[in-house]
DNA sequence: CAGACACTTAAGTAGATGCTTAACGAAGAG
DNA sequence: CTCTTCGTTAAGCATCTACTTAAGTGTCTG
């Protein structure tokens, strides 16, 4: 199985990718065949199969095939995983500028005086 | 300029790559310098200078040169941006499962009856 | 000034990516 | 059974990535 950090890099290294979006896109409107999700793009089915290959390594995508026709709908736990990265680090960002806020709006008297930058600074 | 589509491939592209995240999260904790950056990786320091670009060119790092150092520090408007990106998505994906449900658990006498599959599907 | 320091830039390399064309396999339709 | 349709697979190619080493450039420091 994968790690943390390989889900990741593999959830965002498929987003970042404008064909890849919009194949995300189409796939929330409903289940699609490779075919239907290729029509409206500008390169060959093969390249298609390809880009769903990466999303479905990604775990974004999930696809089942009947007969000969293959259909895909999107799964959404990767997404969240990658959209919960980036805002447990946003939140974290945040809090810091608020405690940041609250020494300089509120300083103490017996507390050191506010430091010339913000935490962090390798010390001598 | 970028335009969105742009700006998500980079924001999706600079976090797509576990060093480059490792960054991210020291940057949180506070602006540090080039070298603070690349101590505790195992490569480089031209190899770090390359993944700071990469982020920089995101928009998710800003830095800036005093005397011979060079001081990041994050900048969080795109991390927020792809952060919506797939918040988005994932809120169209979940409310197009509860109209779903709300179909299945309350299937009216006058309406359709329930297709066999979803929304969508090339019509004949 | 000399030398250390903090990058910066350039060149090179192995491997990944995003495509293409082309040949193939298997399922349905006539 | 033949012909299309739907997809898979492989090969090839130009480009990009993630590094490396090596040779700078400016900036402090003693």
């Amino acid at each position: 199985m994968l790690n943390e950090e390989e889900r990741l890099d593999l959830v965002f290294r498929a987003l970042a990718d404008r064909t890849r979006r919009t194949l995300v896109e189409r796939l929330l409107r409903g289940p699609a065949t490779v075919s239907e999700l290729a029509a409206p793009l500008p390169m060959t089915l093969a390249a298609v199969v390809q880009h769903l290959k990466v999303l479905e390594a990604a775990g974004i995508v999930r696809s089942e095939k009947v007969g000969r026709v293959r259909t895909c709908r999107i799964e959404p736990a990767p997404l969240r995983e990658g959209e919960s990265w980036i805002g447990d680090r946003r939140t974290t960002w945040e809090s810091r500028l608020d405690a940041l806020d609250g020494l300089l709006a509120a300083p103490r008297r017996d507390a050191p005086a506010a430091a010339p930058d913000t935490t962090e600074g390798t010390s001598p």
